[in-house]
DNA sequence: TGCATTTGTTAACATAGGACAAGTGAATAT
DNA sequence: ATATTCACTTGTCCTATGTTAACAAATGCA
């Protein structure tokens, strides 16, 4: 049961075992088979999962038709639509299983029974949200300062996992780049090596 | 008293009496000088603002040193570092009065009580918070699929006071484009007029 | 198995926007 | 009034990245 992501999630072994089994009994698990939705755009997000296993993709659509990468999702990430998920509004985005999935999804009413009655799930909750806040800010301000090549060795660096198991097309967009533009990158790099 | 931002931000007609009074009574007026900090970098945000009169920015400094600015606040906007104010972690950015400003300031402390005790404060929070975190992924996108023509009169559009009290390298910083391109846009759109 | 579709690579060419630097004008200080 | 500074403009040149298109490789499907 400690290979469940839930642990590592909330370090369930600092809770009481009351508290333990109580969100454990919370989550559902759920699977999405490869290129199913979790949420289509004009939706409301009434549940967020957990990724125990695959690997997921959220993206828009803007005014001239792109498709654009907004985020990618591996274990044990959390799959949130702030936005949706907390005013009831419908979503701008789509997310999408890349891959088969294992997760444990959360719906809303359970959400706030959990937030309303354990402290500690309440700060990871904020915890969450704030830090996704700031991840944001910081790679639209990659996109101003940084060069292509550097956007990449930094998704490179941090979520290294992405780039093996992501279509090149999908990182493109992600970091604001054509795809042609990726391909070179990447053979400069491995070529730099030999 | 009806030209008070506050007025405007909450629809402060629809309370109760009690409800407004507590309210206003919970903001504190206060001025800046143009240059001052609002908040520096290191620092937690212990307060947000409303903006009367004026114009501020916020904005960071890149790894390579670079002033990048993040966002403009012209009345009655709200200014508020999220990640800071509710996690009461050190701020990333600097945010300054660009010119004299009026503001008025509410304390987390005073900022708890009211959330608590008034439904319709916290739905505006709430909303707040989700309609800048959206803003944010919008501006986003838009560095990624506009060019810098159409992410300078996007901003016309949606901000043109902005555009009127800013100067000009501060803007290009936040369109992510260098201060002559964006003069030379400017250029172009008047000279495509004559 | 083999055809069809999607995905990635590569190359030739085009272009938006950056770098740099000189010049102008307005604002503030002396 | 003159100097100094700052903000913006403008020119030239240059490079990173986009565009397009042809091809190759991988994947899905019949």
């Amino acid at each position: 049961m400690k290979d469940n992501i839930l642990y590592e999630n909330f370090s369930l072994e600092n809770y009481s075992d009351e508290e333990r089994q109580l969100i454990l009994s919370s989550f559902k698990k759920i699977n999405f088979k490869k290129g199913e939705f979790l949420l289509k755009e004009g939706q409301k997000a009434n549940a967020y999962w957990m990724v125990q296993e695959g690997f997921v993709r959220s993206y828009l659509i803007d005014f001239e038709g792109n498709d654009v990468s907004t985020y990618f999702y591996s274990p044990p990430d959390v799959v949130i639509d702030w936005p949706s998920f907390f005013m009831h509004t419908p979503t701008k985005e789509y997310i999408q299983a890349l891959t088969d999935c294992v997760c444990w999804e959360l719906d809303f009413e359970t959400f706030q029974q959990l937030f309303h009655s354990i402290e500690e799930f309440r700060e990871r909750g904020r915890a969450r949200l704030v830090k996704s806040y700031f991840d944001l800010k910081r790679h639209s301000t990659s996109l101003i300062t940084d060069q292509a090549k550097e956007r990449y060795l930094r998704l490179v660096e941090e979520k290294p996992e992405i780039i093996q198991n992501v279509s090149l097309k999908h990182i493109a967009s992600y970091l604001g780049m054509k795809a042609p533009s990726l391909s070179r990158i990447r053979k400069e790099m491995s070529g730099g090596n030999s």
